[in-house]
DNA sequence: CGTTAATGTGGAAACGATTCCAGTATACCA
DNA sequence: TGGTATACTGGAATCGTTTCCACATTAACG
């Protein structure tokens, strides 16, 4: 591989001028430049990323941590994230955690020794401290949902409350009161949006109607869902469930059981999966903006390490859509 | 941030000694050892990576390439490739390209100026040629899918063509004879399986049978085949989708129009994705080792890395899984 | 007891860029 | 005409490691 001094050698000038033309800093007459080019060209020569960011004390680099990437979730922040680094010619290093705290341990010790610019993490298991730490030694962080305020990192977050309280809020406009919540053990601001919006609309939610057999597979298929729904006296019109795959699962389970959607029950999801437009008329539901989501949040970071600005506690949230299809209509 | 230079003062040694005890290698006396060690805890070193990394000409950096990760296969290689990347200390840079043929060249340029040490690409648009470069140069490349032969790159390959075989000869052996296949553009090789079974079973297709309008959001959700299905003479008894998501869609309208699986006809689809489990009493599906494929790939990359060999022309097959479910039952 | 081998250590030269400084040539202005 | 600003260039130090080499010291051995 060819280095900066064969160039120079080549194109007859020292190398501090063959640098100078490639950052296009300090003055270079034109025919220098030409010259210069040329010698690139011929060469080949791309510049040693390593000499330059030893040099330059930075790494050109954006860590980017998920628990999970196989989750729909995570896999879309992470194309918004890795647009925006990538079109500012910022390296993207991926890791996953699957939750596992000595993963995002030992990710932040290897950010540190790696020397990243930034790093977008998400709520973590524990690690907290040792991210703080990071932070103080100049590397800009952002967190992704929720983290403690102590620490003063910004924070960037998707309004999980106000879905619950759209899809809430639409189906107790189409007249349904008897409004079923399927929730599980990490869904407690969307079960809160569902609560604020009963509240607004003068609804006391029926306890027996919220349902919390957390990620049991029946409930997933939505048989207690449905059983529990058939034994009742007084069952609901309607039913909101945490997200899109457990709503099919009840979708599915109703019909075995010969009950229609919308017909007898109204349905609202959460996530919008693909295939959420593909079931009969399509499943109402909440989107998330995540694709945005990470965008917003890595031109955030790079905002910053452009400005050299620490960590200021800021915190932004985004806003998610209600998006009405097929599985709701009036009561 | 402590450079060896302020380890090597503490301990009152040379740089060098810091060096030695680092990396474990040449003589180092107990106590020096210790000395050190104790230096290092005490400033909280950690050595600067791209100092090493200039000097040992190294990267420790794989760069992995995907059309699109949001697609769960890609997510679910990029898992089991990010598991062993790590495990074994290196990076992985992340690069989604949406089929984008600039961006295929942007990244390899983008890798060779950060002269990482191998990447893992799949199929490209273009770029071909520059690859090889790439390769040329001493980085390791290991191709997902299929590559042009002429280049010699080791290719890594899940086997589709038998993935399509035992999905019909899962059908065939169910005493199923008029068997009807979904196809979209990207299916020739499951097409081919689909072809051979029923050839080995001595049934020659009905080219009414097999359904090519590729990627119509109707035959996505299954319009188009049960209408067709439901016109003939003499319909199919069983239908082989090439995705898991058009199966379920068939599914949806086959119950639509009061047909119902598996009693009036028997369904298989491709990819196992986790609703595959929950439909009925589950969809008879094909799974593909994803995991396991990007593990395999990183492994073997690595291990070329290890040993400085370029590539060798070298093709790897994974075999795929039948998984069978409820969907399917004798003819 | 002299010779050779095994340990242990420090000094200094790379690796390949950027950047500061000094120096020269030309242009401009009073 | 002399002084100063502007344009242009080269030399050398620097970033923080690794690694080669030289030099001691101690151990082993015939």
């Amino acid at each position: 591989m060819a280095t900066i001094a064969d160039v120079a050698k080549r194109a007859g000038v020292a190398p501090s001028t063959v640098s100078r033309v490639l950052n296009e800093s300090g003055y270079v007459s034109k025919e220098t430049r030409r010259r210069v080019l040329a010698a690139v060209k011929e060469l080949n020569y791309v510049p040693n990323v390593h000499a330059e960011r030893l040099r330059t004390g930075t790494s050109k680099t954006i860590a980017f941590v998920v628990t999970e990437f196989t989750n729909p979730f995570w896999a879309e922040v992470a194309r918004g994230v890795e647009d925006v680094v990538w079109q500012n010619g910022y390296d993207l290093i991926l890791r996953n955690t699957a939750g596992d705290p000595e993963r995002e341990l030992a990710s932040i010790r290897g950010f540190r020794r790696r020397q990243v610019d930034g790093a977008i993490f998400p709520w973590l298991q524990e690690g907290w401290a040792e991210l703080k730490a990071l932070d103080d030694e100049g590397v800009s962080i952002v967190v992704l949902g929720h983290a403690p305020e102590e620490y003063g990192f910004d924070v960037f977050t998707i309004d999980n409350v106000r879905g619950g309280y759209l899809a809430t809020e639409h189906l107790l406009q189409l007249g349904h009161k008897r409004i079923a919540f399927i929730s599980a053990d990490f869904t407690r601001e969307r079960e809160r949006g569902y609560r604020m919006a009963m509240e607004k609309y003068g609804v006391t939610p029926d306890e027996t109607l919220v349902f919390r057999e957390y990620a049991a597979p029946e409930l997933e298929r939505g048989e207690i869902v449905v059983r529990r729904l058939l034994d009742q006296d007084d069952p609901p019109t309607a039913i909101f469930a945490y997200n899109d795959v457990t709503a099919i699962g009840v979708w599915m389970e109703l019909e075995k059981q010969g009950l229609r959607v919308p017909d007898d029950v109204s349905l609202v999801g959460f996530d919008d999966i693909p295939m959420a437009s593909l079931i009969r008329n399509g499943l109402t539901t909440v989107a998330l903006p995540h694709y945005e989501y990470g965008r917003t949040a890595a031109e955030f970071l790079l905002r910053r390490i452009a400005e050299r600005s620490g960590s200021s506690g800021r915190s932004v949230t985004m806003q998610p859509e209600l998006i009405i299809r097929g599985s709701t209509r009036p009561c």
